[in-house]
DNA sequence: GTCTATAAAGCGATAGAC
DNA sequence: GTCTATCGCTTTATAGAC
């Protein structure tokens, strides 16, 4: 019988699902090789530092993840209001509309931010700075660019809470509609 | 030597901190008997359920904090706009301008939705129900009432997830400062 | 690179004395 | 109401055969 060989990269995107489901403390062994059908043995050759070094792979995976789809967009797309457009569009995506997660805000929220805080904080600040830039560019003051840019990274975020509570993922599209507005 | 003896409500501020802290997964039973200062005896004998059981009343507490400080005052206040602001002003003190993460909001998050979905899910929509009825109140129609209330609702939350992630509790105070703004 | 077996520690929960 | 001792299970991680 033929045998399949995993690779560390075909991984990480599984791992990012369990942890986003479960949070770090949640996604145990057992959930991990239950989710990515691979034994313990694979997966500490993988990452021999156990739980830690996945979590801090999943989380670089999706800065870069980011940083080329969102970030990336907002600091060099010719006409910044088409980055910024683009931006909301590839968070939508990304987030499938309100019906995923972001690992990020979890981690932020629970005691992980203590192991992961310069990972998490980077990437909100990478996030806010892209877009405070672009918004410059697109013809506002500094000053009311950093406060829209802040509301709307925060507001992407708190979209995301109240569309998982209430179990509506609408809400969090709406959210986006009504950052979108206000960014034009 | 005198003996301190403990009632049930006193312990479940505490476990709020404990569960608020590690989430719900992440708050094991030596967290807990460290952060009460009681013994497995005593913990199980004011939660005879055991974990679901603390966190339920944790829960239920914060639920009806909320609905007497917050949502209250937007339903009842003579005139809205101060019920608005009177909700504005418990909000910041009680999550102690920044400092302090919405429980409610990482249990949403996290799996613990599933456990907890019902009281998460009535704890956002009393909230967004009591602030759209004060906006109404307060001279707009409904429409645009419920998608403002929604608004500030995931903004709150959202801004909390910021705050901590960029650990500057002042981002959540400038949140709302911005949120109160576009409710007069 | 994959697997199974296993170790050592921590987990939630219970029992029973005081 | 509080405490200690303990049960049975799950946890993370390692070892070693293939």
């Amino acid at each position: 019988m033929a045998k399949l060989i995993a690779e560390r990269a075909d991984v990480i995107p599984q791992l990012a699902e369990i942890f986003r489901t479960y949070g770090f403390e949640g996604a145990s062994l057992a959930r991990i090789t239950e989710g990515t059908k691979l034994g313990k043995g694979s997966i500490y050759h993988f990452f021999p530092g156990g739980k830690e070094e996945m979590a801090a792979a999943v989380l670089s995976e999706i800065d870069g993840w980011f940083s080329v789809n969102a970030f990336l967009p907002l600091r060099e797309e010719a006409l910044a209001a088409q980055g910024i457009s683009r931006m909301f569009d590839e968070v939508q995506r990304y987030f499938l509309s309100g019906r995923k997660v972001c690992l990020v805000g979890v981690f932020a929220l629970g005691n992980e931010r203590d192991r992961f805080g310069a990972a998490v904080k980077a990437y909100f600040k990478e996030w806010v700075e892209a877009l405070t830039a672009a918004l410059v560019r697109n013809g506002r003051d500094a000053a009311s660019a950093t406060d829209l840019a802040e509301e709307v990274v925060a507001g992407i975020q708190g979209g995301l809470v109240l569309a998982r509570a209430l179990n509506q993922p609408k809400v969090f599209v709406r959210m986006l509609d009504r950052l979108k507005l206000r960014c034009a």
